[in-house]
Formats: structure tokens, sequence, C-alpha cells
DNA sequence: CCTGAAACCTGTCTGC
DNA sequence: TGCAGACAGGTTTCAG
């Protein structure tokens, strides 16, 4: 679920207070407990959990779908949630949620907790950021993200468009739900090989994501099923989940398929693939 | 370079 | 009601 406006939503909670909790930017970490060993990709567990006592963090910021804890000057603890990781600031006195991974025990009697049913997040203790982050492709907000740069990314591949929006690699925090969304915006099907692709498509295409990003992040996200409560993009969606409804935009039904092994939502009316 | 499959996991929903 | 099976937002690794 976490795509970019969620991952960002929860950045901006943890930072300016929100999601029923103040900041954590300034705490102070008494200890960490590591329930579920795997949760830490590096280092070891052993040595993840004495680094904390006395350590502070300095901020929160987010790159792709990775949160970034910086922790004194030298040291990030990056934080990827995958399928159903989330993380929340609570009372130590308050029970832990059910399927708590990992949590920081803060000197202030609160504690940041991941919960992550699936257990696919993994969390990375490191003065290196760049060997985790390093091969992300570029931010969709950042202002030097234009349309040239978007059709830099998508040059000589003959990939499916869905499967490139997919890649971190050549975009940063694009998901399954926003990379349906933005194609349907853009009039795109998700089969086209990218490297067919008009200027005119990928400027229209480079719109699309920056639109839905945006509208997903002005509505903290979307929550799906019982995750991530208190964002409204679940409202806004055309053709994520529609399969068999009609769509806004022409009245055709909307259908499914399955490309890159992720369920793939579309109006082959607004959507059309031209033969190739 | 590209595609598909499998693996990592638990919870929920559907159909018999 | 019970149970097997399918399916879910992500990523990595491997085979062809």
């Amino acid at each position: 679920m976490p795509e970019l406006p969620e991952v960002e939503t929860i950045a901006r909670a943890l930072r300016q207070g929100g999601r029923g909790a103040r900041p954590i930017v300034g705490a102070r970490v008494r200890a960490a407990r590591v329930l579920w060993p795997r949760t830490v990709a590096m280092p070891d567990v052993a040595a993840f959990e004495a680094h904390w006592p006395g350590r502070v963090i300095t901020g929160i910021a987010r790159r792709g779908k990775f949160l970034r804890l910086e922790v004194d000057a030298a040291w990030q603890a990056l934080v990827h949630l995958r399928m159903s990781g989330d993380l929340l600031v609570q009372p130590a006195t308050a029970p832990l949620p059910r399927h708590t991974r990992l949590y920081l025990e803060l000197d202030d009697g609160r504690r940041l907790i991941f919960d992550d049913p699936r257990k696919f997040g993994r969390w990375w203790l490191t003065t290196d950021p760049q060997t985790v982050l390093g091969h992300l492709g570029p931010e969709p907000l950042d202002p030097a993200f234009t349309p040239e740069r978007l059709a830099q990314r998508l040059r000589g591949r003959r990939a499916r468009l869905k499967a490139l929006l997919l890649d971190q690699t050549v975009l940063a925090g694009v998901g399954n739900i926003y990379a349906d969304e933005a194609l349907h915006r853009a009039g795109l099907h998700p089969l086209r090989r990218a490297h067919t692709l008009t200027h005119d498509e990928i400027t229209a295409l480079w719109h699309a994501l920056r639109q839905v990003l945006q509208e997903g992040l002005a509505l903290n996200g979307a929550s799906i099923d019982w995750m991530y409560r208190g964002g409204a993009f679940q409202n806004q969606f055309r053709v994520y989940g529609r399969s068999g409804q009609v769509c806004y935009t022409c009245g055709e039904r909307i259908q499914r398929v399955r490309v890159a092994q992720r369920s793939t939502h579309f109006c082959p009316r607004c959507q059309p693939l031209p033969s190739e």
C-alpha cells in the first residue's frame, strides 16, 4: 500500500505531529527492542539494539518509498514499509499493537512503534544511506523532474509502461495504485511499450503522474482495507479496484489484467492500445 | 534488456 | 459453520 503519498504523510506526521501524536524530532531514544529479527536488514540485531540508547532523532525525511530517520549527525535509520508496515507513536503505557516488529523507547515516555502484519518491512541503520538508496530513480515531485527527464528515463526501453512505472530505478515512489491512476489520466494503455510513446504522450504521462501524486498527498494518501486510516485518496480512484464498473469519463467497463505480476486496471476506450 | 515465477508473510474474502 | 484457495499495496532473486 504505502506509496509516495502515504509514506510522505507518515513522514510529515512524525516531523510535525499528526495521526494523534506529537512530533518525534528532538526526542532522545532510551532503548530499542526488536521483536521480529528479520525486520532489521542491517546491521545484526544485537548491534542494532546496542546502537540506540542515548541517540537523538534529529530529522525525518523521505526518499521514494523509504523513510529516513536522521540519528545524530552521522547515522541514519532507513525504513521501508513494503506491503503492510506502519509507524505509530504511542505512550509507553499503551499496549503494543498486535503486529509490532520493533520499537524505540523514547525518554519522553512515548514509543515509536513499527507495526507490520506481513513482516515484509525492513530497517537499515547506516552511515552511508547511498548503499541502500543509491539505485533509486528521480523523485517525481522534485522541481528538477521535467518531462524531458521522464523521456530520458524511458528512452530505448521496450518494456511495458506499467512495469517501468513500478520500477524504482526508473522513478522512485510510484506503486500499483498511483501507476494505474496516472495511466488512466494520461490516456495510455498499461501494455504500451515505453519506446513507442510520442513526446506529447510522455508530457501527458508526466502531468498525470504529478497530478495523482499531488492529489494523493493533499488527501493524506489512500486508505485501503484496514490500513492507513485517515487518508481519502481512495475516494478519487478512477480505475484502481473498479474492474467491471463504468468509466467515469466514457462509460465503458473498466478491465483488469495481469501485468508484471500485478493486477492492473484500465479503461479500454480511454486507454486504447495502438497496433504495435 | 526483458519476462515470468518464486520467495518473503499474514489477514481477509469467496465459494463450495 | 468450516475450510481450502485465491488474493492483497512491494521488492529481490533467479531462470530462460
